[in-house]
DNA sequence: TGTTAAATATACCATGCAGTATATGTTTTT
DNA sequence: AAAAACATATACTGCATGGTATATTTAACA
């Protein structure tokens, strides 16, 4: 079984990541986490530094389970163009998704972290590169196997795809309307019909 | 000539948009406020109520410049589909646009503003729209002159073309490589050739 | 179960924060 | 040029902030 503190240090990331998340790291104060937790001051810095490296430690904790859910619709489908699909059905429903994380931790820490707090920029600009990656080995792989015929080299056409679903993911932020994933996926699953069908 | 305080308001949110814009509205200071005009807190406090109407301001000011561009962008041209490829040229440099307003305000108060101030939030909802219907007004009126054809409604059309648009925004500014603003927008010109042309 | 080590709570800094009352200075108007 | 109105600077609140030293409690292990 785990120590204490072991499990002290997980419960605190679980009930800090959806606050630091919505509120931005500047935004969050320490009260806010004392509050949301039940635990003093005493508890949170006896199992964190300070607070960056709390916060560091709430967006990977989000960051993997982002990373996780991905891996899951990728590998559910057997053939390449059927996990994009899967994968589209899922961002067609991410705002439910990232309801419990307080937003999208990708596009929230991306901006919030920008001028703020460097190491949380460097972290959100690696998963980018990492969710990229998984589509495009996807597609490769598909190509290899001859099940579908790409116009430009995998990772370009990753990005692409993965550009418009985070815009719709912004847009539907922002505005707080889900319509922009579905007509963006709805776009997107077209797109990739048409140009990825043979 | 305008009065002294006039002078004064009009400098202090010029100096101030950046900072906002860059460390969001909780991540920026009173006193990194004074130390940026020059002013003490008694100039800005005599001509802003408080911090927020100060960042509702100084969002006003980076927004209606924003506008004004577009406009410009959609007016320099004759016909819509000229229109719309000015467009797409103003945002394949939107990087260097943005630079001096310390990013894209939409994306950085949209996100920022969320859960920390309503009021911006709402102006920020107010904006995307704004621009959502000056695009499809556009189109409308090119459809209504016989120059294009629409598979979908207008606004529709409006509302996916900017959603990509800002989705190349936000990778652009996330990972800080202005190949998705290329790239996006290189897409979208064919796009809108293929999908507009007739 | 008793002892020790680990984990958490308490009470406290120093500093920075948004905001204000008032004094001083500077325009404008007469 | 004097008076009045306006605009800015100074000096100061009260409070919240991140962080810490130490006391107290709790868990681990013999």
């Amino acid at each position: 079984m785990s120590t204490k503190a072991e499990r002290t240090t997980a419960y605190i990331i679980e009930t800090v990541a959806p606050i630091f998340n919505k509120f931005g790291y500047v935004g969050t104060s320490m009260s806010d986490l004392t509050e949301a937790t039940g635990l003093t001051k005493g508890a949170i810095y006896g199992n964190f530094e300070n607070k960056e490296a709390l916060a560091l430690a709430a967006f990977e904790y989000n960051r993997k389970q982002l990373l996780e859910t991905i891996d899951a619709k990728l590998e559910a489908e057997s053939k390449a163009m059927d996990k994009i699909f899967s994968l589209l059905d899922f961002y067609r429903q991410y705002d439910v998704f990232s309801l419990p994380f307080g937003g999208c931790p990708v596009l929230n820490v991306g901006v919030d972290a920008q001028h703020n707090n460097k190491q949380l920029a460097a972290a959100v600009k690696e998963t980018l590169k990492e969710i990229e990656g998984k589509i495009a080995l996807v597609l490769e792989t598909g190509q290899n196997q001859g099940e579908l015929r790409l116009p430009v080299p995998p990772l370009q056409f990753a990005k692409q795809l993965y550009t418009m679903l985070q815009g719709a993911v912004a847009m539907a932020s922002m505005t707080r309307d889900r319509k922009y994933l579905v007509n963006t996926v709805a776009y997107l699953e077209h797109l990739v019909k048409a140009e990825l069908g043979n």
